[in-house]
RNA sequence: GGGGGCGUAGUUCAGUUUGGUUAGAACGCCUGCCUGUCGAGCAGGAGGUCGCGAGUUCGAAUCUCGUCGCUCCCGCCA
């Protein structure tokens, strides 16, 4: 039988009390989270959004006790008494104190979950599950805790930005297509036959015409939207520290993104966090580490080792550089000891980023010994040697390939090895600013250049001179925030003026005529006095993943979508009524195969 | 679009390599006992479309093919 709330107030969390308040006549609402039954006498963990506190039922609650099961909910009157000094529970927030209880009014009931809501369980419950019913897994006190971490830090996010005079505009959700960049979430339009919007991959271009408005400092907790394959670290939807400023440098932008971070580690996390942060160029953080977002919690760095190669007799070495490749190498130290398994193992991680192979060989007390070393006698092995710094005992590991193949090959084994060496420290944090990344990328399938960001990047200043003569060699003042192996920011400084607009548009084929159809409203707006600007957007869900330690960025969004992009909760996407499709005008054609 | 892993009781898993009587464990659930537990304890009990569908076989959780779901990675993606 449920009761009715009545007049009843509730008069405190269960996670709150304590021994002060010995005495206090109390009114709790909550779950009911476990119980211990004792013949007469009755012990039940509440729950609520607080915490958890015991309650004591004596003999004469004892049938009434007995009709609770997992989950219900009830309200519970009572006075907090001071446990026995025995029987007091360290572990427990609450547990210098229960509540003897003197009425009781069971509010609701529940079915037994589909899996436990107390954090100590056995293994992982499984995530399709924990999706499938996210509303019980919010009630973990796991899951409690990130939801409170979010808010958190969105909270500090506000005030440090507010405080800098940055003024939070909402800008819409339902905007205009363009090509660029990622596949666009769509939106059929009713009142225009035919015609769709589609919601942002990011406030880009208002945050831009924000600048033109003369608003100088704008930020926004942004929605995205994209619809591209997804990843762990990779909804459909995900949410931006969306920033802009006016009049400003690179160097001002990093700094307001470094106080910030500074301010969410002593105010959200309680540490103090070392600004600046350090500065690599593109293709230096390649070339060490061979990747754009690179793990600096470990060393393991990576070296040319092109030259030494050429002069070898390994002719897929020699061969690769005689043709404008390069060879990386990396040194394990002890690594001499792996087995051939292992090896094969790393291999496999350098081909999965498209390396041919995973050159390797032994450093010994004599010289270089197995794998390929009987290619690298004399004078090249012992360069090598020299240029790795290796000892007797270290396993040498190398690629040859095209640059870019052989640093990120590489780049893939050296992760590999951080994880399989177990270098990499929890809680440490190593942030990275990675700048002055190319402007353009060669699209082999098109044959043409494209924006390696977006189009509005603003060329470094002395590499504007190459923008005919040779758009490879021009850098983008263009900036990734990194830590930890993931990529948290991204950001450039714009293109303000319309000559260098119009260039930049003609690298990648757009013809005026092209340009005035696809970004008209833009190149418009800065013909009217367009500042100089720049901005940045952290991807807050990333941030909390690795601020938090977790490795996935589902567990810090509420109701996240699967690899699939379904929500197993409210089973969506899901087909509409014909009636919907004859107002939108839509037919659904047969799928391609 | 491509490759890898997983799918067995409500949950987490074992069993699959090498096919063989009635598919197990722990936790949870149900019943009873129990007045100081807090991952309570003790005794008993219920609970299975081995993801789904075909095939091979005297016989399939186990082998084969297909398919669905979740997940990790490449491509893609800021």
């Amino acid at each position: 039988m449920l009761d009715h709330q009545g007049d009843w107030k509730k008069s405190h969390g269960c996670g709150n009390l304590r021994a002060s308040d010995e005495g206090a006549e109390v009114i709790l609402m909550g779950w009911v989270h476990r119980r211990r039954e004792h013949g007469g006498l009755a012990f039940v963990d509440l729950r609520d959004s607080s915490g958890i506190c015991q309650v004591v039922f004596q003999e004469a609650m004892s049938d009434r006790v007995r009709e609770l099961g997992a989950e219900w909910v009830v309200a519970l009157r009572g006075k907090v008494n001071l446990r026995p000094k025995e029987m007091r529970n360290a572990d427990m927030p609450s547990g210098d104190v229960e509540i003897r209880v003197e009425e009781m009014r069971i509010l609701n009931e529940s079915l037994t979950p589909p899996f436990p809501i107390e954090s100590f369980h056995q293994g992982e419950v499984g995530e399709d599950l924990r999706l499938k019913y996210r509303y019980l897994d919010l009630r973990r006190r796991e899951m409690q805790d990130r939801m409170t971490f979010r808010h958190k830090v969105v909270l500090e996010v506000r005030d440090f930005l507010s405080s800098l005079g940055f003024r939070e505009i909402e800008t819409p959700m339902f905007i205009r297509s363009t090509p660029e960049g990622a596949r666009d979430y769509v939106v059929p339009s009713r009142i225009h036959h035919g015609m769709f919007y589609a919601l942002p991959q990011s406030p880009q271009l208002y945050k831009q015409l924000l600048m033109v408005a003369g608003y100088e400092k704008y930020f926004q907790m942004a929605r995205c939207f994209r619809d591209e394959d997804l990843r762990g670290d990779r909804q459909p939807e995900h949410t931006q520290i969306d920033m802009e400023m006016s009049f400003v440098t690179e160097d001002e932008i990093f700094d307001v993104v470094e106080r910030m971070l500074e301010s969410v580690f002593k105010n959200v996390i309680g540490q103090e966090l070392k600004v600046p942060f350090d500065r690599m160029s593109y293709q230096e953080v390649m070339d060490l580490y061979g990747s754009d977002k690179p793990d600096l919690r470990f060393g393991l760095e990576l070296s040319d080792l092109s030259e030494a190669s050429a002069q070898s007799e390994f002719k897929a070495f020699s061969g690769v550089v005689e043709n404008g490749g390069v060879v990386k190498g990396l040194c394990v130290p002890g690594g001499a000891s792996f087995s051939r398994k292992e090896i094969e193992e790393l291999e496999k991680s350098a081909k999965t980023y498209h390396a041919k192979g995973l050159a390797w060989m032994k450093v010994e007390e004599g010289g270089l010994a197995s794998g390929v070393s009987k290619f690298f006698g004399g004078s090249a092995g012992d360069s090598i040697v020299k240029t790795l710094g290796a000892n007797a005992g270290d396993l040498i590991l190398m690629v040859g390939d095209e640059w870019e193949t052989a640093a990120t090959a590489l780049g893939a084994v050296r992760n590999a090895l951080g994880r399989k060496l177990d270098l990499i420290k929890a809680g440490d944090f190593r942030f990275l600013w990675v700048h002055k990344f190319p402007l353009f990328g060669w699209d082999e399938e098109k044959q043409a250049f494209e924006a390696m960001h977006h189009l509005f990047t603003l060329p470094l200043d002395e590499d504007l001179e190459y923008l005919d003569s040779d758009p490879r060699r021009v850098r983008g003042q263009l900036y990734d925030l990194v830590c930890n192996g993931v990529e948290l920011a991204s950001g450039s400084i714009r293109i303000h003026r319309r000559d260098i607009q119009e260039k930049v548009m003609a690298v990648v084929g757009i013809d005026k005529a092209e340009a005035e159809r696809r970004f008209g409203f833009l190149l418009g707006a800065f013909d009217y006095g367009a500042p100089p600007h720049g901005g940045i957007a952290p991807g807050l869900d990333r941030l909390l993943m690795v601020l938090d330690g977790g490795d996935s960025i589902r567990d810090y969004i509420a109701f996240p979508k699967t690899l699939q992009a379904k929500s197993l909760m409210v089973d969506s996407p899901a087909p509409i009524d014909e009636e919907q499709l004859r107002e939108l005008s839509i037919e659904i054609r047969k799928k391609e195969s």
